[in-house]
DNA sequence: AGAATTTGACCCAG
DNA sequence: CTGGGTCAAATTCT
């Protein structure tokens, strides 16, 4: 078997971790008066973990070949099968092991806010350029689901595709579920779309500037902190970290709510980020949830008692750059005020 | 005219 | 058999 693919290796031993987690969380269920629904709900879960994580075993297992510089895991190649002989249905054989392929392709899903009715497209604009190849109305969903692939899927082979549902809660809120990363080369829109995979495994550090220490109100802590607080996203390697705040990836890549980003001051675990809504769009608020975790022995973190008032507003910055800024700001209406300032430490 | 979207048909996993 | 995902011909847009 051949783990050579990073992100493979990442999911399988993610997929193993987070079944470990259900089956906990089942425990705590069973001893505890919960519905069967919820048992059923985390049983189903756990099954599916472990099933993906088979499938990405199964998978790795019969596509042992390296994959040619410049593509990606998950083009549709004739060698994929690597147990039969060339023959004239070849192609349609790759293809049908692609799809399987392509369900375990690194799938991240966000929520995007639109101001208006009509703001889909701006909403859904991030930066790639994407042509819709089909639409479907989903079984009990009252909008029908969008189905998008890189434009530059035939010229470039990228193989990225993502799908636009409209949130039935709110109708406002549009779930954006990406598959794959975009391999493709496109002409520079200046705006690196923020919660891509590539960006996923950049190195995250939030800068604290000038922040006075002496005790201050909650609400005053919180606008020093909102004029203050700063997320720069490099691209590998170290820089100078004159500032007591980290940022780091809890786990392989996607920032998912089962997958979020822990917020360190020196090293000691305050909260963590997972996305509410993030707007694909530089110059729009983007909206973290902040929920306390914990990391466990494998160094996975997890969320304890996420509740919904701790948001944190972020702004978005565009940049020359193509990794560009973030800048964070925390909204006092909607942060809970006791955290994560009251943690220990916090203003040391 | 070429690119993008729409939409009914088809495929296939569950 | 059903529903989700994709294809591809028809249609619309630029």
């Amino acid at each position: 078997m051949d783990l050579g693919c990073n992100w493979e290796q990442k999911a399988l031993v993610n997929e193993l971790i987070q079944g470990i987690e259900l089956a906990k969380q089942l425990r705590v269920e069973l001893t505890s008066a919960s519905s069967s629904e919820s048992r059923e709900a985390l049983l189903q879960r756990i099954l599916s973990s472990y099933d993906k994580a088979l499938l990405i075993l199964k998978w790795s297992g019969s596509v042992a070949q390296p994959q040619p510089a410049g593509t990606y895991a998950g083009v549709p190649n004739s060698s994929v099968s690597a147990d039969v002989s060339p023959r004239s249905e070849d192609f349609e054989r790759g293809f049908k092991d692609v799809s399987k392929k392509r369900k375990l392709l690194p799938t991240w899903t966000k929520q995007v806010r639109v101001g208006s009715e009509n703001g889909l497209d701006g909403a859904t604009d991030d930066g790639y350029s994407w042509r819709k190849y089909g639409q479907k109305d989903i079984l009990g969903a009252t909008y029908p689901r969008s189905y998008y692939r890189c434009t530059y899927r035939n010229t470039q082979s990228c193989w990225a595709t993502k799908q636009v549902q409209r949130s039935e809660e709110d109708p406002t809120i549009f779930e954006i579920t990406y598959r794959g990363k975009h391999t493709c080369h496109q002409a520079s829109n200046s705006v690196a779309p923020p919660a891509s995979p590539e960006k996923q495994e950049l190195k995250k550090h939030i800068h604290h500037q000038n922040y006075n220490q002496q005790q201050q109100s909650s609400n005053d802590m919180l606008l020093n902190l909102r004029a203050n607080l700063r997320v720069n996203v490099e691209e590998g390697g170290n820089t100078e970290m004159a500032s007591p705040f980290s940022l780091s990836s809890a786990s392989f890549g996607c920032m998912t709510s089962e997958n979020p980003f822990s917020m360190l001051l020196n090293g000691d675990l305050l909260g963590s980020f997972s996305p509410s809504f993030i707007s694909p769009a530089a110059s729009e608020s983007n909206y973290y949830s902040v929920s306390p975790c914990q990391m466990d022995s494998f160094g996975q973190f997890h969320n304890l008692q996420p509740k919904e008032s701790e948001i944190i507003s972020a702004n978005t910055s565009a940049t020359n750059s193509p990794i560009g800024d973030l800048d964070f700001s925390i909204d006092p209406v909607d942060l809970n005020p006791n955290f994560p300032f009251d943690s220990p430490g916090f203003f040391d």
